[in-house]
DNA sequence: CTCTTTTGTGAAAACGCTATAATATAAAAG
DNA sequence: CTTTTATATTATAGCGTTTTCACAAAAGAG
């Protein structure tokens, strides 16, 4: 039965008071560098800490040590599922690897991006990971000058100076159109957001490009930018196509889920039935393709996976644990056909 | 043309010594605390802060000053889009007060909730902001004799000693199943995943027991418990109810927007047919309700503003422009009736 | 002109840890 | 027995800020 009464919050000179060693000695059991301490010292200290129900402060540490076990993270926007899902396998990682995560939402804008880092990197981190905007950015040549390890997680930036882990983009965006054009489908328009940045649209519409060039087909004209909030634009540009092409099987492919969305309820204003008047396919559906009917045919990419992976990879380079060069990591997605593309 | 061979980082030293006044007196200006300082002195620091570089270390200044500007965000399932925007909606307050957010994920588990809190007060955040999973934990006992900020969000916990942010979840809730009643449902079911905690999901099930009651309605044996990876069992139990209540109108209330694709994925494997055979309503759909035809019936809740709401709360306790009790506070979720409840 | 007040600045201690180097004791070796 | 080596512990000096208190110079008051 102690009186806690000045019970204010215990520190390390607090419990080494107690304990009756000094700071040092229970710095080293802290950091368990038990090598020539002794069992009784050991269990001493221990039972302090218990008692006194110290802990120590990450604060005081990262001062001293320049280590604050948080990694800053920098995602490009906080509120579509795939950066969830992203940062969900980054957080089992840290959690596993004992570090933390201060996250940080750009919005898709490269003046928060730069801010971002700098913020971060005041606040001491241990390490970055970025989903970029990818918005060119003088800030990452000043990074690769840092010691500070980066990864760069889905988009890669203008120069490639980082670890990279992605989806393989281009392989099987080709691989998804080239079933379209067998299956018939002779003009695809890739449709996708007013943003002039972002890598992987630009990979994405290239492998559309591509196989419909390979196979002869036009498209030149394939690019269609899509407003979320005013789709006038674009349903009347999808009509005019309807009039002139009417005798082709048309498709439109979604760049990313929620333009998949938007599209989908696009066709649904304008009474489009699918597949039969316009196919249409695109990346990340999020569980729901697969209930509207028809399916929507997907690219289902592996977020989870791709965070895991690119906090490992940062966690190691942090740690010394990998070395060397830059690698891309491309993660394979999954395309999955359904009755959309018929 | 300055010779920059040993520009280490500039520490507010450096910074001193070239601007030839006191480490205070830089001090005193990165705090704005300009009263008592001349003009000419203001300006060379900025000129030498600007040449050098020269950017603060937040974990020095945190050690000292007991104020790190990280709050501490506690979420219970990151990857959910309702966590998402919520978490969107405290970023973008934290962007415009100038605090960051050290996230963690529970993943429901108390266990992780307790750790996490204990993590984040090793890591010195100014405040706390949580999910909870819902479980009661002596964690938040401790945590009032703390002197910490809390704000809840979404769910309260066992002993409501903090601010809360939700939504008004009996109401609409009643309001919903009401409506459906009007339509001549006379069975509904309540489907949840069999977690044995989570406040909202019990306030959401006693607003459909009431709704049922008081109309006169059978509602003791409303409850089905779904297990997400395997719906067998469940599937088993609605065709029997199908069978035994052939004659009425029967429907299923989804607590959440996850629950709400497994369950219209079950039906989907089912074959049976919305709304004619079985009717359905939930909570959040996260836009692709209005797609599926016929389009969902759903309570869709506010996430973002429950974000905005929560964090402005916690960081106006934080900073003394909020004293007194704490409150709750209910945003309004929107019913959105569409054909899945005719 | 002295005395008080206002204005502007700095010395030094502290925040809670870690790291470096030094010291004390015990055991082993010569 | 000294000397060396291994084992166990500590004193002290920071890390990069903020804070308290003291102090000097300038301005105002009597």
């Amino acid at each position: 039965m102690e009186t806690e009464e000045t019970s204010k919050h215990a520190t390390i000179s607090i419990v080494a008071k107690k304990a009756g060693v000094s700071t040092t000695t229970i710095s080293r059991y802290l950091n368990e560098k038990y090598e020539y301490m002794s069992l009784k010292t050991r269990r001493r200290i221990e039972a302090v800490i218990d008692e006194l129900n110290y802990r120590p402060s990450n604060i005081a540490r990262g001062l001293k040590s320049k280590k604050t076990n948080q990694i800053g993270v920098i995602v490009a926007d906080i509120e579509n599922p795939f950066s969830s899902m992203m940062m969900k396998g980054v957080n089992d990682v840290c959690n596993r690897r004992n570090y933390h995560m201060l996250i940080l939402n750009t919005d898709n804008s490269q003046k928060s991006e730069e801010e971002g880092v700098l913020s971060l990197i005041d606040h001491n981190v241990d390490a970055l990971l970025i989903n970029p905007t990818g918005y060119s950015s003088s800030i990452y040549a000043e990074l690769k000058n840092n010691d500070l390890p980066v990864v760069l997680i889905d988009r890669q930036i203008e120069h490639p100076f980082f670890d990279l882990v992605t989806s393989n983009n281009y392989d099987v965006t080709y691989q998804a159109t080239a079933y379209l054009i067998k299956n018939n489908y002779s003009r695809i328009y890739f449709v996708t957001e007013n943003i002039d940045s972002i890598s992987t649209r630009s990979i994405r519409k290239k492998a559309v490009e591509d196989a419909l060039r390979e196979k002869g087909l036009d498209h030149d004209q394939c690019l269609m930018t899509i407003d979320k909030n005013n789709t006038l634009d674009i349903k009347e540009k999808l009509m005019k196509i309807k009039r002139l092409h009417g005798n082709e099987k048309i498709a439109l492919f979604a760049v990313n889920g929620q333009i998949l969305l938007v599209v989908l309820q696009m066709l649904h204003e304008l009474r489009l039935s699918i597949p039969s008047e316009i196919g249409i396919y695109g990346y990340d559906d999020w569980g729901w393709g697969e209930l509207i009917s028809p399916g929507i045919t997907v690219i289902q990419q592996d977020p989870y996976g791709m965070g895991i992976k690119a906090a490992e990879l940062l966690i190691d380079r942090l740690e010394g644990k990998r070395k060397g060069k830059s690698e891309v990591f491309e993660l394979p997605a999954n395309l999955i056909i359904r009755g959309s593309t018929d």
